[in-house]
DNA sequence: GTCTATAGGGTGATAGAC
DNA sequence: GTCTATCACCCTATAGAC
């Protein structure tokens, strides 16, 4: 199963099906269509991965650990750093929103990475059930984990409302880069933006949260 | 035109279709599936739709319209009402989180409703965009001009952030009646945790414009 | 590893009887 | 409107030459 040789071939089909799934969907995409959009042969992905099946579990595997994030996970590494100070934990808040907000929707990563991520979640097929616990839900602990530091005298139910609090705004302008081009006057996903969104989802959760808002943040907000 | 008690084979074929298309996709779905799956001819879809993408475009706009909101356009028309009050405007946030949650999160529709509007708003064919711009737009506009009413003082690019943290959580949670299946405590999407999901996006809205908290959703926050 | 050729099966759509 | 039979097409996967 495991080829050494050719390795660009292999990651050449890799990436070709991932931008096709991505746009298509498993379903939507053949094997002909993967192998054109690389010019590799038609036989190619059959020979490197056995199987179209395959060349997706892989391919899940490939895209959830290029975005894995590992900002939560150090914060709860340094906890006695920061968790008695309440200034710190909401920079802490502000620090994992950015890192996912710039994994998720940045040019640091092609785009159909992301989209990808949401078809993924979307229909999880057993075999990428097993990937996403490897890999998805550990970061949602973690997140979690990190948002008790900051509020010690939350229970775990409700420091998982507000990690959905947080993760769901980030996951929603992965599919809004798309969808807001609908719009009379579609927005445009510049680093202007980008930035304008992790300083309101940091806000959301600072205020949520009832932690002391740094004056990084302050500025901008229109009413008292 | 409509017929509750004795489904057409017309209508038939069209709630076949929803289920199976939200489950596996339009291209993961064979006409033959969806004939087999209502009793209905192999010819029957072509017959009634002229041909499966017709069928799409069909079940889009019914879906659409099923799970369509009404109380923030309303509360637009009534603003007088309650604009001026902040109180009222909490209700108003509350009035308009409780609706949607219970069209989208419920047993009031399908399943398989909500499941379809994401593949929908994932993968916009050009014909489901016209239907999107009819039927959504307007929508997440009138949830912004409510919150603009809110906060008059909020300039329109605020006022959609806003409207982004209240629309990606209740999206969010389509996801995850299906996605957190995979953590090891499922959680249990009964209506007890639709209400908590109600209450805390609402708070998270409520507390985040800095509008008073509604003395019924102040009980249960564990800190200060 | 790469390529061609082809097997074997499922697909959407249609013609025509009833 | 419903049904059977069938078409032409595309699909995945594989065998075997180079």
């Amino acid at each position: 199963m495991e080829q050494e040789a050719t390795p660009t071939t292999k990651e050449a089909l890799l990436l070709a099906a991932g931008e096709l799934f991505a746009e298509n969907g498993v379903e939507g995409t053949s094997i002909r269509a993967i192998a054109e959009k690389c010019q590799a042969n038609i036989a190619a992905v059959n020979y490197h991965f056995g199987s179209k099946e395959n060349l997706y579990v892989a391919l899940v595997r490939y895209v959830l650990e290029k975005i894995k994030c590992y900002r939560a996970e150090d914060l709860l590494q340094n906890k006695q750093e920061w968790a008695q100070d309440p200034i710190k934990c909401a920079e802490a808040v502000y620090q994992i929103v950015e890192e996912r907000c710039q994994q998720y929707l940045t040019s640091l990563h092609p785009h159909w990475y992301s989209q990808l991520f949401m078809r993924i979640l979307l229909q999880p097929t057993p075999a990428v059930s097993e990937i996403i616990k490897d890999i998805v839900i550990p970061e949602y602990n973690a997140i979690r984990d990190v948002l008790r530091c900051c509020r010690p005298e939350m229970g775990v139910e409700e420091a998982e409302l507000w990690t959905d609090t947080l993760m769901s705004q980030l996951v929603n302008y992965i599919f809004a880069e798309d969808l807001m081009q609908l719009f009379p006057e579609p927005r445009k996903f510049n680093s202007t933006f980008q930035n304008r969104i992790i300083r309101h989802v940091s806000k959301v959760l600072i205020r949520g949260l009832k932690l002391p808002m740094p004056s990084f943040l302050e500025e901008g907000t229109s009413y008292a």
